[in-house]
DNA sequence: ATAAATTATTTACCCGAGTAAATAATTTGA
DNA sequence: TCAAATTATTTACTCGGGTAAATAATTTAT
């Protein structure tokens, strides 16, 4: 493929018989140069293999092709998920995107936002981790490289915020289980880490209160994101302790909801629907594994994909028009009712 | 914080009164500039937040201080558990990961090596998909630029491999098994995509003879990465099918494990160790969520930290010796035992 | 205190591209 | 067919740094 062996634009010009400018503009547009000197670029490529340097570049664009993708965690199958669909989406639209985990830590969100920085992507797609403190950084760097929040909102940062409805799907949930059952009790970290669960909690009380119950709000301790460990551990107090106002607990999230049941397991209570189950577990999220918990677990299915595909949509839109959006626009989808065999 | 905005080194070497090349010199080390002359460029930064343009930087560099991981499919809390542990390794050492996935693809493989040739990462940590189709243009990458593999090896492609000894983890479980109850069959997928599965089988054949014991192969179709699904909709079948030759199955790893203990559950099948529980499952690897599996999942962890540790240590000796391995270095890590409720 | 040796800084040139303006080639219209 | 309009290519300059060699400043030895 490749005898001599060329390492730059001068070269594969001069090979070609070709001035090194329409080099790269084959390279940034194939069909803005005529078809002849296309062909004979071609021609030069398939004999010598060379691709140029995306450093020199990048040196000089405004901005790049890159596409920054920020999780808060990577380790949270949830996310796993998403950056994958988003991923996909960034390459079919010809963009490249860079893929970055804050680990759970602030300080690792704002250090990912600092490189994505100096690597002047086009955009950037952030699920932010949601410590106020960090607003200010954050809306800094949003006001640098166009952004585009998704599934935990800040207000007023970025241009667009696509994630899910929590207050719609709490209630869906609230209600199902309210006309299957008794009324749930609300399992939930005390001091959460995502944003969302504040919502749900105030969502939680306001749906128990407008269907005419008494909420029932059970805090436990713990601030990391191993949520299944957490729910695991202090399910278990919450089992075989004081006896609970009901027999119905509804999760704040599917990884505690895991955690809870195998504490029931654990502690030899039947979860579930039937005459032998004396308790019913329901969680939000519909996790990849919730299906494949035994008891399978009834929960919410949040709307990943209107999530991934609108906010690719609104960066690259934004990249495109090189403009930003005159009014910030909030989205929020619908949950659906997922029903299976844990509640 | 800034108020005359600098763009360049040129301007900043202008406001400090100090030639260009000292200023680059101070941020290749700070500590190799003169003391007073570090002062002033440091004065200068705190005044004027400037941050050197890293396509700049790298384009003149042989290579960067990029580390390219590779990991066959983020999704998998495996490879997202020791794919963060490996970025925070090379984090620490100061080099900078670039996390690529290649979702379970070849193509999407090989496209991942190209995009990272072209970013001249200064080493690359592979865990490689395992198609014998790919070899050889892995082992063309592998020769450009350092690569360590691990997870799964390529015969003598990169200059070392970390992962696990398969032989030694699966012996250990089948030994258990055997003392413990009836000796398993072994449940996988006909045609695996992981490599290390036909070590797997390979091992539990030897380690079931070695014992006196006839070997006996569950093979079920699938060829995606959804485990749990084919492990749950395979499992179904096999459970409620024509009688199994034993009551004890080692399921080649923890995701089958969990879609068949989902399996097992809808079918109304007892699994543990009790006297009402009827079937016994094991899996291997220890997967994040094994231990919140109803009932808990028995199974043999893999040495995860060694295998980060030792392959970002070797790449980084790499990396700083400039040179290659005399010899490649194969090293295969001991699983452990970790015996919970399923068997 | 001074010359020699060492270390730091500057000068000068290079890297591999992008891009605006000037020029050349091609197409269009009559 | 030939001039005008259009499109493509080239010329010339830029970008933001790295780096070897030359020079200057320090340190060390006497």
């Amino acid at each position: 493929m490749s005898n001599p062996k060329i390492k730059n634009m001068e070269e594969l010009a001069a090979v070609c018989g070709i001035s090194r400018p329409s080099i790269s503009k084959y390279f940034n547009d194939p069909d803005s140069v005529r078809q002849s000197t296309r062909e004979k670029i071609e021609a030069a490529l398939r004999k010598h293999d060379y691709r140029p340097n995306i450093y020199a570049i990048n040196q000089n664009r405004r901005h790049t092709k890159d596409i920054g993708l920020v999780v808060p965690n990577l380790t949270d199958p949830f996310f796993a998920g998403i950056a994958r669909t988003i991923e996909r989406l960034i390459i079919e639209a010809g963009y490249n995107p860079l893929l970055l985990s804050s680990h759970g830590g602030e300080e690792h969100e704002i250090s990912n936002l600092d490189s994505l920085r100096s690597i002047k992507p086009a955009g950037v797609l952030l699920a932010p981790i949601g410590r106020v403190s960090l607003n200010e950084r954050i809306a800094e760097f949003a006001s640098e490289v166009p952004t585009v929040l998704f599934d935990a909102n800040l207000e007023d940062i970025g241009e667009a915020f696509f994630g899910s409805d929590n207050q719609q799907s709490i209630n869906l949930i609230v209600d199902y289980l309210c006309r299957s059952g008794e009324p749930p009790v609300f399992f939930e970290m005390k001091t959460p880490i995502n944003p969302n669960a504040y919502k749900r909690r105030a969502s939680y009380i306001a749906a128990m209160e407008r269907l005419g119950h008494e909420p029932d709000l059970i805090q436990v301790d713990g601030r990391s994101w191993d949520f299944e460990e957490i729910g695991f551990c202090e399910g278990s107090r919450i089992l075989t302790g004081k006896q609970l106002s009901s027999n119905t607990i509804l999760c704040s999230n599917d990884r505690l909801a895991i955690g809870l049941l195998s504490a029931a397991f654990e502690n030899g209570i039947k979860v579930g629907l039937g005459a032998e189950a004396s308790l019913r577990i329901a969680g939000h999220d519909d996790h990849p594994f919730s299906r494949f918990i035994c008891p399978s677990l009834t929960t919410v299915a949040q709307d990943y994909d209107a999530i991934a595909e609108n906010s690719v949509e609104t960066i690259l839109s934004l990249i495109s028009s090189g403009e930003r959006l005159k009014t910030r626009k909030e989205t929020y989808f619908e949950g659906s009712l997922v029903m299976r065999g844990s509640a």
